[in-house]
DNA sequence: TTTTTACTTTAAAATGGTTCTAAACTACTT
DNA sequence: AAGTAGTTTAGAACCATTTTAAAGTAAAAA
């Protein structure tokens, strides 16, 4: 993936990439990575992961911002994320329309549905 | 809303619920009581904002963990998240239809959907 | 091959958002 | 007026993540 294969990039890359998917923290990572018989810093886990990430390897799931969000607008409401800047605008529900959700896993039930537009400038 | 109405909430309620609504982060709101004149410690604003939410006065914008959670699924796809652990399960782009977008604001292009579908335990 | 260069790893410190502690304070009840 | 239960506060603690700066290593140049 243009990425300088050190010892340690493989040891991830032996652990993650074997075709089953996952999700994970760095720390689960870390811990995996202390069963295999090796050794990390926790630092390089994260850097590592960052590489990954960038070279399109892995995912790193959504989430809004590092800090949390209030809202003064209680009413159930989705919104518009500006990637950017981490701003965020409402959607009214009734703007968004989805016709089909997938079943819900047996034990559980829907507690709500939020949807999120990422943003980007159109340059 | 069943909150004791000290000198404190009432300064926060004067400022955020004024009828028109917005987003803040708790750093955010410290700041504008300070321009208004006042001074609260960051621990009672976090306080605060704790009991207006349970309250129903404000929401807090939804977010997977505190943690980040990386995904070795690179394929576009959506979530169901159990809102006791934490736990994510995938979803297949297929399995959700949206047939209807809020319009894009001006100078932006969509650059990904995410759909979150919170589950709770079926008791 | 040897040297050089750019990139990588690391431990430890720093950062930053949030929560906890425990003491002082205050709204409400008796 | 006194008691008590809930609240505020400064500062410490916490914890995930990033930075620092020095040592190490892969790849490129000589």
């Amino acid at each position: 993936a243009g990425l300088r294969p050190t010892k340690q990039r493989i040891i991830v890359a032996d652990i993650l990439l074997n075709g089953f998917n996952r999700h994970f923290t760095a720390e689960n990572l870390q811990n995996e990575i202390s069963i295999s018989g090796n050794k990390m810093s926790i630092a390089t886990v994260y850097n590592c992961l960052k590489k990954f990430k960038n070279a399109g390897l892995i995912k790193q799931v959504e989430s809004y911002t590092d800090t949390a969000i209030f809202d003064t607008n209680n009413v159930s409401h989705h919104h518009f994320l500006n990637e950017e800047t981490g701003e965020l605008i409402d959607i009214d529900n009734n703007e968004i329309n989805l016709i089909k959700l997938p079943d819900i896993p047996k034990g559980f039930i829907n507690s709500g549905v939020d949807v999120i537009i990422k943003l980007k400038k159109n340059n």
